[in-house]
DNA sequence: GTGCGGTAGTTGAAGATTTAACGAAAGCCT
DNA sequence: AGGCTTTCGTTAAATCTTCAACTACCGCAC
């Protein structure tokens, strides 16, 4: 409101607090996701992604879903789906299926190979994910993390808000 | 402890509140990343991490930091940080220096025109942060986003804080 | 001093992601 | 039916990141 001199009066910077929050959030994630990632890869030869993609599928009837619903469950792009559902492809964890109702459509189907390696891969990376993120924080922060990003997803995602809302 | 047949009894799963919350925390992180990531491309010519790397030189001493030093604040492998830095150097943002009292070394340091293209980012790119995330969060839970976020940094990075365990 | 392991930073190739453009099929409107 | 617009998914190229060497230098032991 004021001036000064220095240009940033105007500006809503974060106070000291919301500084070092911000920070902690993105180094925190840079080294958590990092972690997360290498520690598939290691141990079951699957990148984040691939894992992301495997849980949706394995979630979804028949273990099948269209490549943007896909794309939209994860949040990426369809391009990015489309090459990471062909490296899975290659390796034998989806097979890709046309899609009757619907011409120009793609479906991806978890194979039992699949099905199998996340199985195997699903209790060390919910233990990773649970000794370096949720054990090590507060129940009710946790929730707050929860609270927080859902908020972020309903500002950058139109119709995401109104599925919660219950 | 006890066997039925699935398999999964050993296994300490998410409950369905924090499945919720780490999901969330998932898909928010890769909208909001994503967001201000091509915010700042399209206004300022800059990704994230350059972005990253310019705060973390303008904050030291000389405006000049070396580049292990530049990798660790920001938690990226130092080959990313040297390619980084070279990308960024080739578009005249930061310059590379001989470390005098280490003939090993490199110092990165923000030139003129870095330190204007920040000055010009920041509060944009703050002004994001804030509209997509601290804002829509109440402080508490922003607290408790930094507070899970420090813990999880503690717990990944030796001499960080952690340690203390055992 | 010499040797030796460790650290700093770079490099090039391989891998992953983004971008923009594209062909094919749907949906719609008349 | 015909034409127009949108959606679906893929593709190729550019960009960014990771991975595994590799060089150069440091520090310490002897």
């Amino acid at each position: 409101m004021t001036r000064t001199g220095t240009g940033d009066e105007d500006v809503a910077w974060l106070d000291r607090e919301q500084q070092r929050s911000w920070r902690a959030y993105l180094v925190g994630t840079t080294l958590l996701m990092d972690r997360l990632d290498r520690d598939l890869r290691e141990q079951h030869q699957l990148s984040m992604p691939e894992y992301e993609i495997m849980v949706r599928l394995s979630e979804a009837e028949g273990h099948r879903l269209r490549m943007a619903s896909l794309a939209d469950s994860v949040s990426h792009s369809r391009s990015r789906v489309t090459h990471t559902v062909t490296r899975m492809e290659r390796a034998g964890l989806v097979a890709r299926d046309a899609c009757l109702s619907d011409g120009r459509g793609v479906e991806a189907v978890l194979t039992e190979h699949g099905l199998a390696v996340l199985a195997e891969a699903a209790p060390t990376h919910v233990a990773g994910v649970r000794r370096l993120l949720v054990d090590l924080a507060d129940d009710e922060d946790f929730e707050a993390v929860g609270r927080v990003f859902n908020a972020v997803t309903d500002a950058l995602i139109e119709g995401h808000a109104a599925m919660d809302i219950r």
